[in-house]
DNA sequence: TGGCAAATGATACACTTGTATCATTAATTA
DNA sequence: TAATTAATGATACAAGTGTATCATTTGCCA
């Protein structure tokens, strides 16, 4: 897994950047490589999967070929070895959704720059994958429970403290417009308790935190089971306390590469959440959310431009 | 890889036979696991992916753990070791589930299905939509002269109002760990201008406004500019007037489907920002995180697990 | 407080991995 | 046909793999 000197000549001038690259460029130069290679090339071709799963060992054995020839027929296609080919087909795997080879040198580009392109690179990367897997991962039938819980709900409350707040605060904001059972808690220096003592099991409680998971929140979680409350959890782990804990967690990565987690996956499932719980809410909803917007305008809040 | 004693007894009586069931396993006896087997689970519940296509030494060090806790949560699991349970993992990505198909594809599948997933699937669309684009077409020096003006200022106000606030409080609550010059305005129920008639040409204004662009944000730049303080405008376009207005600004799009605008692009954005910023602030603002952060443990806010 | 078992860490081992090297064979050209 | 090059096979190697073993620490109960 080191270095080498170039056996043979490159087919392409281009690195492929995906598996469908990869294959695409397979398929290209099928008639041009000798008999060994094409068997290799046909074995990727037909068994793009194992290609990331298996050892090459493994995939030689299964294709009746030396294993060598794996790494000859990666070199061929520009690859430095047969390890930088079989990632092709790890990213496609882990890919979710896009992984765009336009995006993947996108951000290679970056990263070659240094300095403070890097950095945003990174960031971009991490958000993007966020975004995506959040996305990706989410059931759609966990959604539509949560939205049945807070609509057939009398109150729900929505909590979360420090850098949960602001999330809790957008989803309150966007909720309200279309409901008036939705509170925020706590507020201005309230304990979330003040509310929970009025819950019983007519009432629900969208709680979120994430690492570091907060002891107030998990507490107020448990508070809220115990006098029968039904609780949403929304966090960054479905092995988390407050996944576990809850009756419905939803799930939302928030990796980053510097020394605070990003919220805007997260921001991204919540307002998913606001419209799912409008649609749902049907002409009762959509005439609160018409109410809201025209008394605002009237107010002169907003600048016509 | 060869036989072994069983060093702990089995979890449950049924082998798990699929990746589905070993996480539910997993989440099951969760709570019955010594702490470094949970943080294995939570690798694997997390990352379900990576098991298959990892090596189990890199997952641990991915997890922060011993390699070997991997095969003695796998024992746990009832699996004869590691390699089995990897095996369950490996199944899911060759039966296809796993492997997602591309970012369209996947789309115009939710949009098919209709009702609740159509409007999931639009949400999908549009956030991821609007932070590859942000991302995009954002110019690096722009946030980089953004940072300049902030790092520079004796005070930086943070100004979002309505659906911009969690954007600004977000944004506050980062950039606070790591410097002690960024004050959110207004604050309860105090007006910007209480803050503004404090600022002159040595502060920066950082100013949030959407569409429909609220008044008393551009009236709060324009003051800022009176008294000679310079302007950062995050906006949604830079033709809106907050963006001509100020002395640099920075775009995002928020569309979306609904009533509402997006604001997971936007925290996107500004997280990236914050990036930048304790990156530019060298060791100082490094050593105000880290102090943040030990005051924040040793006050017992935090849930170990 | 001491004793004990569970949990964890450290290290060594046998095996597998991708790769490099070189000998051998097949194909091509003069 | 001889000379030359491309293709293939065989083997060796360092690094990485999952595992077993045992020392150490931790937590708990008597």
């Amino acid at each position: 897994m080191s270095h080498h000197s170039p056996e043979f000549k490159v087919i392409g001038n281009v690195l492929p950047q995906s598996q469908e690259e990869v294959i695409a460029s397979l398929l290209d130069s099928f008639d041009d490589l000798p008999g060994q290679l094409q068997l290799c090339a046909r074995y990727i071709i037909d068994h793009p999967h194992e290609v990331g799963l298996q050892s090459m060992r493994t995939l030689a054995a299964n294709a009746g070929v030396q294993p060598n020839s794996f790494v000859r027929l990666a070199r061929q296609l520009g690859f430095e070895g047969y390890d930088a080919l079989r990632e092709r087909f790890r990213d496609f795997v882990r890919g979710g959704i896009g992984s765009s080879p336009d995006r993947v040198r996108w951000l290679q580009q970056m990263d070659r720059e240094g300095g403070s392109t890097a950095v945003f690179g990174s960031m971009a990367e991490a958000c993007l994958e966020n975004t995506e897997k959040m996305f990706a991962q989410q059931s759609v039938q966990d959604l539509e429970r949560a939205v049945d819980l807070m609509i057939d709900a009398r109150r729900v409350y929505i909590l979360g403290l420090g850098l949960a707040y602001p999330l809790a605060y957008n989803f309150w904001y966007v909720a309200r417009m279309g409901f008036d059972h939705f509170i925020l808690t706590p507020r201005h220096g309230s304990l979330p308790s003040d509310d929970i003592i009025r819950m019983d099991e007519r009432d629900c409680l969208l709680a979120m935190t994430f690492q570091p998971y907060r002891r107030d929140t998990l507490a107020a979680v448990q508070r809220a089971k115990q006098v029968g409350a039904k609780v949403i959890g929304v966090t960054d782990s479905s092995a988390a306390t407050l996944s576990r804990e809850a009756d419905l967690g939803l799930v939302s990565p928030t990796h980053t590469p510097q020394f605070f987690h990003s919220n805007s996956a997260v921001t991204a499932l919540l307002e998913s959440l606001c419209a799912l719980l409008v649609v749902r809410g049907g002409e009762a909803a959509s005439a609160a959310v018409e109410a809201f917007h025209s008394a605002r305008w009237e107010e002169n809040i907003y600048d016509e431009s």
